[in-house]
DNA sequence: ATTTGTATAGTGCATATACACTAGTGTAAT
DNA sequence: ATTACACTAGTGTATATGCACTATACAAAT
């Protein structure tokens, strides 16, 4: 039985190897030390950078919105819910009939800035843990990569060009 | 446009300069590059990941499995459903009634074995794209911050210790 | 004006993720 | 044996993710 199983380090060949699955693994771990810290806010990071980017850029269409945080386009959508029934965020019309135009509110504003602190909180414990000059890299690596992958692949194939 | 915003860098202070954000987005585009290296093999990068750690570690229980992935356990008992559904993944009675026994199956490992040149693919895309030096860097480094974060952090706090 | 194509957004479906809670099961102390 | 505690697994609920498909709305060509 499991023949192939090197017992430890290999597990079958290549398995632990995998970039897919280490960076899964890791931004599950990330993604709840940030969600942690900001937990007293009453929001999570992921409704953080949504709310942060809308800040930044008023009046952005749900598509353009999905520009700004890399993401897809019906992902949005949905992520956008949560912010919508808090009143975090609103709809207003566009430009179109068709495009909306997306707005951060005075209550997704003030709750926005009551979590901040708690997210710088939680980027010092990621400093501190991966050190100063690693965190760096990474930020590069991230970037560089990001941006080669978007170049050729990337989600979302609906509009935008 | 959008007038408070900076354009580029800035949009508003420290949102481009978020680990977990920067994280997120990346690990959404290289699943991506997987998912879709792996979709002729009928499975996603996740369940190759599970059915090749059940394939190195057979008999093991829901609990093991999630720590052998570094992911919460209820996560693994959802992940394993639709693995049991094709007939991939079998339970088996473990040691006590309390513990299950997990086992991949022959058409599991039919499975595993087909989608391997597929997942080979998507590394050597990855490869391609980060540079090799870049991704021993990363490698490198997830291992270490995730080590750090499961030390102090980590998710599953029930059983285990 | 009608047709044709593109742009914008939403829904259905399936999977991924994890916290809080529930429910048996084994084990050790009394 | 009973009680108390720890171990193992599942469910309820909410969010995250993205592909395929649908439904409008604008715009350009005829």
């Amino acid at each position: 039985m499991t023949s192939t199983s090197k017992s430890g380090a290999g597990v079958s060949p290549g398995v632990g190897g995998c970039t897919c699955f280490k960076l899964r693994g890791l931004t599950r771990r990330v993604t709840a030390l940030y969600d942690r810290a900001l937990a007293p806010s009453g929001i999570n990071v992921n409704q953080y950078s949504l709310l942060a980017h809308l800040a930044g850029a008023n009046a952005v269409s749900v598509s353009g919105l999905a520009v700004l945080l890399a993401a897809d386009r019906t992902t949005v959508t949905r992520n956008l819910q949560p912010l919508l029934a808090a009143g975090y965020v609103e709809v207003g019309l566009g430009a179109n009939a068709r495009t909306r135009a997306l707005s951060i509110t005075h209550r997704g504003k003030a709750v926005l800035a009551a979590a901040r602190p708690f997210w710088k909180s939680a980027q010092r414990s990621m400093r501190d843990v991966a050190g100063e000059t690693a965190l760096a890299a990474l930020h590069n690596l991230v970037d560089v990569v990001s941006l080669r992958l978007s170049a050729t692949h990337g989600p979302d194939h609906q509009g935008k060009k």
